[in-house]
RNA sequence: GGCGGCGUACCCAAGUGGUAAGGGAGCGGUCUGCAAAACCGUUAUGCACCGGUUCGAAUCCGGUCGCCGCCUCCA
């Protein structure tokens, strides 16, 4: 089954060919390390992470760079404001990105450069394009003069002269046009610099992703992922660089994430609604975030709300309560299949079997999570009812046929990165999150059911009663179960 | 103003020509002291609206309305 994926270059749906069989060169763009991330970066860093391994099911050898910008002003405002050195800000937020991705069940990427440690490569690489003619220098800057660059705009779709009149003012006159963009800057006083050609400076913003993907990865190369956002200018930018200084193409697939509103509205700074990753990690379940950011395709807006995520929460947990019994059923299993099924366990199995095509159908389209975790929850509904309707006399068949179920799963939860951990595990970890955002108070909840126990004994259920609803206003559901003991949970 | 995207039930969300996946929530039932969970059943004659093409449209075309993104740093 080929592979399909949107490319952002065309604005089409392509079948994906590599330019090298079997191997894939990726490059996405990671973070400018100046303060934490939140779960819009999140989502970049899961969404690709998620094609990535989806690539390397599907058998490809992959090569994944994800790189971090610890060069750039804003970096060097926040070091001046905290009175720090750029490195250590850098540093800071590297690693706390790092932690929070991990946290989050995203892999690291195969190599995860910096741009202060390719130096050399970007001033090579600005030179080749002064050589060119693509690029000049003024005051110990060097700027890309766009016009020279006649693909200008084809991966944004905009034109030169409707980007001239929509221009701002520009302040800086040391620019030949105001469209032009900077390669290399002249440092001020007390920034971060290093030698080159054109004096003491740095590098500008978009050459470090053309540079060390070049470096990495040849040109040209794959696949080369962002955020929305960076179609305009970054990676134009990046395009005229790389393509005006080889002279040939520079990426074959272009992949763009959709962005996470808050409540309807974009997340930024002035309106107050960022959702830091430190602050989401401490009250969901990594793989809650995972699902709630995989159950909407990669290139969807998803808007971020108490509800949706709670949505995703009881989904999940809704998975793991009826998958708990079909492993369970199916750890007993002995035998592979063979024994005579009846028609309807026959169908069953089939539908389970065929559940890894659904998964990679829908993967195969453009990564079509939502339409994958589909496919998994209507396959599992079927057995869920065929198994609870044996209540606990499960025949050979059925531990077979929930086995293969779960051996199904095993192959899909790798890639989405969730339906991949032991149900009752899933449970307790997930019930220490609720307690945390709810601010639950457990030893009190254990003396209420204690309470509640020695009301029932002695048959007092007005008071049992009373209890119980006192509870469940806390966000706590109760379960008697048959063995009298009982057993509680947290409602999201 | 320019460019692009979106509008599917109470909420979320798949579905790009063959008669509306899935999840959450709700409702009815079985079970239970009562619940919860689980299971069974159920909730869009219709996919923003109006036209058109077609044997057939949520899917294609044209128009209208509404929402959003980018055009400046941004995942």
């Amino acid at each position: 089954m080929p592979l399909v994926l949107y490319n952002t270059l065309s604005r089409k749906k392509e079948e994906f060919v590599p330019l090298k069989d079997g191997r894939v060169g990726m490059y996405v763009c990671g973070i400018t390390a100046y303060d934490s991330c939140h779960l819009g970066h999140a989502r970049a860093a899961i969404v690709f992470d998620v094609i990535v391994r989806y690539l390397r099911y599907k058998g490809y050898d992959v090569t994944y760079v994800r790189n971090y910008t610890d060069v750039d002003d804003k970096i060097i405002n926040r070091a001046n404001r905290d009175g720090v050195s750029c490195r250590e800000i850098s540093e800071r937020y590297i690693k706390e990105y790092e932690d929070d991705m991990g946290a989050l069940g995203v892999a690291m990427p195969d190599i995860a450069p910096r741009a202060t440690e390719h130096i050399p490569e970007m001033i090579e690489a600005v030179e080749k394009l002064i050589e060119k003619g693509f690029a000049y220098e003024s005051n110990g800057s060097v700027y890309f003069s766009v016009r020279k660059f006649p693909g200008y705009g084809k991966l944004s779709g905009k034109n030169i002269e409707e980007l001239e009149s929509g221009a701002r003012v520009e302040v800086d006159e040391t620019k030949k046009d105001p469209l032009d963009f900077a390669l290399w800057k002249a440092s001020k006083p007390g920034e971060p610099k290093w030698p080159s050609p054109w004096g003491e400076g740095r590098p500008g913003w978009h050459i470090e992703c053309s540079a060390m993907s070049a470096k990495y990865l040849g040109q040209p190369f794959d696949i080369h992922g962002g955020g929305r956002d960076l179609v305009f200018p970054h990676h134009e930018n990046e395009i005229a660089q790389a393509e005006g200084a080889c002279g040939c193409q520079f990426v074959r697939y272009w992949l763009h994430n959709g962005f996470i509103n808050i409540n309807a509205e974009k997340m930024s700074k002035s309106l107050g609604n960022i959702k830091a990753i430190g602050e989401i990690r401490e009250i969901f379940d990594p793989e809650v975030v995972r699902y709630f950011i995989l159950s909407s395709h990669y290139r969807s807006p998803i808007d971020y709300t108490e509800e949706n995520i709670n949505n995703a929460e009881r989904a999940l947990v809704g998975f793991y309560t009826t998958y708990e019994q079909i492993v369970i059923a199916g750890s007993s299993a002995h035998r592979p299949f063979a024994l005579s099924l009846s028609k309807g366990e026959q169908d069953l199995l089939n539908k389970i079997q065929s559940l890894k095509n659904h998964f990679e159908e829908a993967m195969d389209d453009d990564f079509n999570t939502a339409g994958a975790v589909g496919s998994v929850f209507e396959v599992m509904n079927e057995l869920s009812g065929y198994v609870a309707a044996r209540k606990k006399n499960w025949t050979d068949a059925t531990k077979d046929i929930c086995a293969a179920f779960v051996d199904a799963v095993s192959k899909i939860s790798p890639v989405l990165g969730f339906f991949g951990a032991d149900p009752a595990g899933f449970r307790e970890r997930n019930k220490r999150f609720g307690v945390k955002r709810y601010g639950l108070d457990v030893p009190k909840i254990g003396s209420l059911i204690n309470e509640r126990a020695e009301a029932r004994g002695h048959k007092n259920f007005a008071r049992a009663d009373e209890i119980r609803k006192e509870l469940n206003a806390m966000k706590v559901e109760l379960n008697d179960r048959p063995d009298g003991t009982t057993e509680w949970f947290v409602r999201s």
